[in-house]
DNA sequence: TACTTATTGACAATGATTTTCAATAACAAA
DNA sequence: TTTGTTATTGAAAATCATTGTCAATAAGTA
């Protein structure tokens, strides 16, 4: 139900819904994995025969640019898309099967400080990406 | 001076030092920031006119292989490269001027231990990255 | 010095993403 | 509901990065 949100989202932000970027929305906000965009085209085509590809791109430019979606960086590819996950989360994705999972809890403040006293870098942002194996492969 | 090293690494592999992986290696291997393809085809060139950019994608792909090399990835786009740092570390990028700095000592253990407890994930492998400001752009 | 063959650069081919464009449909206003 | 404006669409073409082909060259060993 919350492919509605993100629907809303984009009405909210002067973009029409339409029957393409319903089926991507629901394809995308339900999938447990990353996707590429020939992925979403093919599983959004099930609801939606006459999307395009092109315009799988362009949806999914557009939820990445309202937060909705992130771009999953992997050692196999970066052009994957996952939902956003709530407030300050990182992904763990399954070597096997690409299952994804978010967590929490980071606390990387010890680290970045004496790091940034080290380096002289004033530190911003920071990546962290677990890889693994999922309860269903291990 | 370490250029050489990697050269020797090359040699040591069974590959045949070249002119056009002199220039290449020599680029790379002193370059304090990531370079993509087209950067070290440029910067080569400098040093050895008739180099080719096929070549150098070839020759990144040998160092990447040896371990010599990692690729980066950034917002922008993950088709830079580096050299890999001894032992495990990560990187520090600067996103003003992309200078980068290595680091180490990161400790997560005790988060990994809690997150696969919680998710069921055997965890095998971290990615981190910190991006900020270097001390010439802050 | 000679010989084997890995490596080279030019060019062509591929594959993914982006641009163009005329037809269509969303949706705000009447 | 009807209408008018214009964002959005899919198809096709264009672009861009990367990879494959190939005959000529040169590295490295004997
Ligand atoms: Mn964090
Ligand atoms: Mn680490
Ligand atoms: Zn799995
Ligand atoms: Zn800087």
């Amino acid at each position: 139900m919350s492919a509605e949100l993100w629907l809303n989202q984009l009405h909210e932000n002067g973009y029409r819904v339409t029957a393409a970027r319903r089926a991507v929305v629901e394809t995308v906000e339900k999938s447990t994995r990353a996707l590429t965009p020939v992925e979403v085209y093919d599983l959004s085509r099930k609801k939606y025969r006459a999307l395009g590809l092109v315009t799988v791109y362009r949806t999914l430019e557009k939820l990445e640019e309202l937060h909705l979606i992130q771009r999953v960086h992997q050692p196999m590819g970066c052009q994957a898309f996952i939902s956003m996950g709530q407030g300050h989360q990182h992904l763990l994705l399954c070597q096997n099967c690409g299952q994804a999972a978010f967590f929490e809890g980071d606390d990387l403040e010890a680290l970045t400080k004496s790091i940034s006293k080290k380096t002289g870098y004033q530190i911003q942002e920071h990546w962290l990406q677990l890889f693994g194996l999922c309860a269903n492969c291990r």
